[in-house]
DNA sequence: TCTGGGGTCCTAGGACCC
DNA sequence: TCTGGGGTCCTAGGACCC
């Protein structure tokens, strides 16, 4: 029986690199994006961590740093990143007959049986770097956990780090312990801060310690996720590769504000929208929902301003996938939650209950489906995907628009929007 | 002044039932 | 006044991930 292999593909600084890609001149500078409405940094290039940002710190605690070195700043453009994520997982899918894509900047590949891997994988990086512009590390081990691992190397580890790709399988037994003793333990993938402060306390601090920790002991003090863990970095896989990404079972859709609301339109609008995002996800996998809860928050940060964070639960007569119902619904629960004299600064909507949208469960009392208002629907679906999301949507989402979020430093949509194709001169 | 958004899984404890 | 034991289901909270 052959041995399992899997390779974990991760683009380094997947959105700088975007970024870099229409902007070569930005290429050797230091780059960081920010989180929505410009708030938190949530990717950096290398220059910009060897200058000491740090991840997700606020923007405005950076500042000074951002002056002296002349950090570029960009607002995240999730049309542009989505687009390239989209192009570097299908060529990575040229490279296995089995693919699990893990995030929008990361994927499993099952490299089981393939000859000479670490070739394969060079190969790989090269020909993603040459078709998306975009850079690769590669990791390859039995297990995913070993495979995250092995792209840690593959990124942060002289001299592998050179090559951008790395594999357990071709190391020397002395070589492998004198890696893992180098390692500590908060790098391995599912442990987390509170996991390896508690690990710490009982004397485990490189990978070396945990991979010889006895599993049991492992259990008793945590629980079987880091059990698993122990194991999968011994090379018995606990963990397979999931082509098929599972129905999501809990919707969220909210966004902070750009600014503090005050007034119930500006609510109304903000959570319509969420709406007609989190239906449209629901619909996308063919579901329906059965729970709605309504949330919205004041400025957490803000101690000076009183707080309020309401949510209410909403729980429909009979599952449903029609935007009009949550509307109806997520509008009635937004009112009974609104108070005015607060500055609101968030608000969301959240799905539950999904299941899917061919299992029928009837209700004595619940009205007929109208086909009519699926096929409505399914022709506003249709719409929204042609012409963009939000071509056709709630009259209450035109009520007020000072939510809407700051994205002053984004860069254009250069592969998904005509308007915004880069230049050639 | 300024502080993201969206998910999953596991566990403990309470409610409830027989 | 005395007051079992075992099972299931649900929820809240904690941990993790990107």
């Amino acid at each position: 029986m052959t041995t399992p292999l899997v390779a974990l593909v991760d683009c380094n600084n997947f959105y700088a690199s975007c970024e870099r890609v229409f902007e070569p001149w930005l290429e050797g500078r230091p780059i960081i994006v920010l989180s929505n409405n410009d708030g938190c940094v949530v990717a950096r290039s290398n220059e910009s961590k060897a200058i000491g940002i740090p991840m997700g710190a606020p923007v405005h605690e950076c500042k000074d740093l951002i002056r002296q070195y002349g950090v570029v700043v960009r607002s995240s453009n999730y049309a542009l990143y989505g687009d390239m994520s989209r192009r570097v997982m299908n060529i990575l899918s040229e490279y296995s007959p089995n693919q699990e894509v893990y995030s929008i900047d990361e994927c499993f590949l099952d490299f089981t049986g393939m000859p000479k891997p670490l070739e394969l994988a060079a190969k790989l990086r090269g020909d993603v770097r040459k078709r998306t512009g975009i850079p690769v590390a590669v990791g390859i081990g039995r297990t995913k956990t070993l495979a995250k691992l092995g792209n840690y190397c593959a990124k942060r580890i002289e001299p592998y780090k050179a090559s951008g790709v790395f594999s357990w399988e071709e190391l020397e037994a002395m070589d492998y312990m004198h890696l893992l003793c180098g390692i500590d333990v908060g790098e391995v993938w599912g442990i987390g801060r509170r996991i390896a402060a508690k690990l710490e306390s009982l004397g485990i601090h490189k990978v070396s310690q945990l991979v010889t920790a006895d599993p049991k002991l492992i259990r008793k003090h945590f629980s079987v996720v880091v059990e698993r863990t122990v194991n999968e970095l011994n090379g018995t896989p606990c963990l397979s590769l999931e082509e098929m990404a599972p129905d999501k079972k809990q919707i969220i859709a909210s966004r902070s504000f750009g600014n503090l609301i005050t007034d119930l339109e500006d609510l109304e609008a903000s959570v319509a929208s969420h709406v007609s995002r989190g239906v449209e996800k629901l619909r996308r996998q063919h579901s329906t929902a059965s729970l709605l809860t309504v949330f919205i928050q004041t400025n957490r940060f803000r101690l000076q301003d009183p707080q309020y964070h309401p949510s209410l639960p909403v729980a429909l007569v009979q599952p449903s996938a029609d935007v009009g119902v949550f509307q109806t619904a997520a509008n009635q629960a937004l009112r009974r939650i609104y108070r005015a004299g607060y500055r609101y600064k968030k608000a969301g909507i959240m799905l539950q209950g999904i299941q899917s949208d061919q299992v029928w469960q009837t209700d004595l009392f619940a009205p007929e489906p109208d086909p009519v208002r699926e096929a409505l629907m399914q022709t506003l679906d249709r719409v929204n995907r042609k012409y963009g999301r939000g071509t056709v949507k709630a009259a209450t989402e035109l009520l007020g628009s000072r939510w809407q979020m700051k994205q002053e430093l984004r860069s254009p949509r250069y592969t998904t929007c005509w308007e915004e194709l880069p230049v050639v001169r």
